[in-house]
DNA sequence: GGTTGTTTGTGTAATTTTTACGCAAAGATA
DNA sequence: TATCTTTGCGTAAAAATTACACAAACAACC
């Protein structure tokens, strides 16, 4: 353990935290990534301890290349989840004077978008719980603030870039991509304009289908098609949903 | 002045500076205000002395309410420009480990707008200089990296707020809305059908034209209705341009 | 004073995009 | 076998976007 004291400077200094946000969907509902605060071994004393809270920490002064390098592995550290740096969006900085009780912390927060099935087996249940969106709990610091521009951040971004396509399966249907969208923008679409405005854009492969699936008539099952994507991309098309 | 070493911590902290990227509109050309290094009697040993630089600097740990202050106090003391806090957009936090050869800063950019013509006066011509966006010298630290980034969120923000008219003066023409537009999103547009669609939105109000302009037909003045803005706003509507 | 050149204001038809909407087939359940 | 839910498909109406031409205001020039 590092001695106290031990680093002085001329003027006063904040700390510095990376904040993460881990958006989920698992076929019905947007979900988030939430930690429960205390177990840290962590050099401060410790704040909040037992509530729930977005996975984050502090910044390395020496060794974190830049602040999205601390979210990535603030947040392998305390939920168990490897994800690469380009994964993380940043969401704004949180600076108000008194958001930690202990010192000045600025906090900078970020989202990432994961597939679900994919990965809750390396979540850690002992530190980490799946939230529904509809359902989350108090948190701790400003982080209920933090999460609700994160939303909203990734609301604005679901225009511009195919972000439905890092919460879904490699293969998933049009119907299960309708209800994302629909989750995220918080409104109802007409299925036949969805697809046909989908369809538009050639975005979508479809796939042979092998396993049918529960109670109804199988929908069609689609890849993304990232090549045509960029290459639609760099002749400057735009996806505006 | 502080004494050395006064204050300590038990781990690494990094600096935290705010910058400014301050846009202004002559008519013409876009334009930022841009400061020359060195005269500074700050704190920490100067870097980059005599280059061009955003305006910004440190935030004061127990002064700052939020970060944004620190961008209007850091302004005002090195450009005599006295913005408002609410005027500053956050743009991005900068954290590369190595973008500060003194010590480890991580700064947050803002951005700005505002009424050249209202504030030109206010500007310190010992300290600050407003700069062509064409014609924009080579800058300290990563502050071109910043100043791209900045224009690219502008360019994204035009398309949803009313921004354009943060920049121009209360009453103007339309062919100076369409040009500062077409600055910004750097593309034509044909002049009747951005006449059309503005007039659509029906957030222009005409005002008695008092004093003609140069040599040629004069435009008609208009007004920024920001009552008549504010009430379709929350009816939902977008500006999308 | 007339001519020329530049800038502004206006409207409409053609095209494209978005929206609204009905029906038949696939499979599950009773 | 009948019923229910879900999926896929296409078209007509409405709305938005685009393309485009001419006349009037004023300045500058002769």
């Amino acid at each position: 353990m590092a001695k106290k004291g031990q680093y002085t400077y001329e003027y006063p200094h904040p700390a510095v935290t990376a904040d993460c946000v881990v958006f989920g969907y698992d076929g019905k509902e947007l979900k988030v990534l939430l930690i429960r605060r205390g177990q840290e071994k962590e050099a401060s004393a410790t704040a909040y301890v037992g509530e729930w809270a977005l996975p984050g920490g502090f910044l390395e002064v020496d060794k974190d290349k830049t602040i999205a390098h601390t979210a990535a592995r603030e947040l392998k550290e305390e939920t168990g989840l490897k994800l690469s740096v380009k994964d993380f969006r940043e969401v704004g900085t949180f600076s108000d004077i008194n958001r930690d009780p202990r010192e000045r912390v600025i906090t900078v927060a970020h989202y990432a978008l994961v597939k679900l099935a994919e990965v809750a087996a390396d979540t850690d249940a002992e530190k980490a719980e799946w939230f529904s969106w509809t359902d989350i709990p108090h948190l701790a610091f400003d982080h209920d603030k933090i999460l609700r521009v994160a939303f909203s951040r990734l609301k604005q971004n679901i225009h511009f870039e195919p972000v439905g396509f890092e919460l879904l399966p490699e293969v998933f249907t049009l119907p299960q991509l309708q209800h994302l969208y629909e989750s995220i923008l918080e409104v109802k679409f007409d299925r036949r304009n969805f697809a046909n405005k989908m369809k538009h854009y050639e975005i979508l492969t479809e796939v042979a289908d092998e396993t049918p699936r529960h109670g109804t008539r199988t929908p069609v099952k689609y890849r993304f098609d990232k090549e045509n994507y960029d290459r639609l991309k760099s002749n400057g098309f735009q996806l505006e949903f």
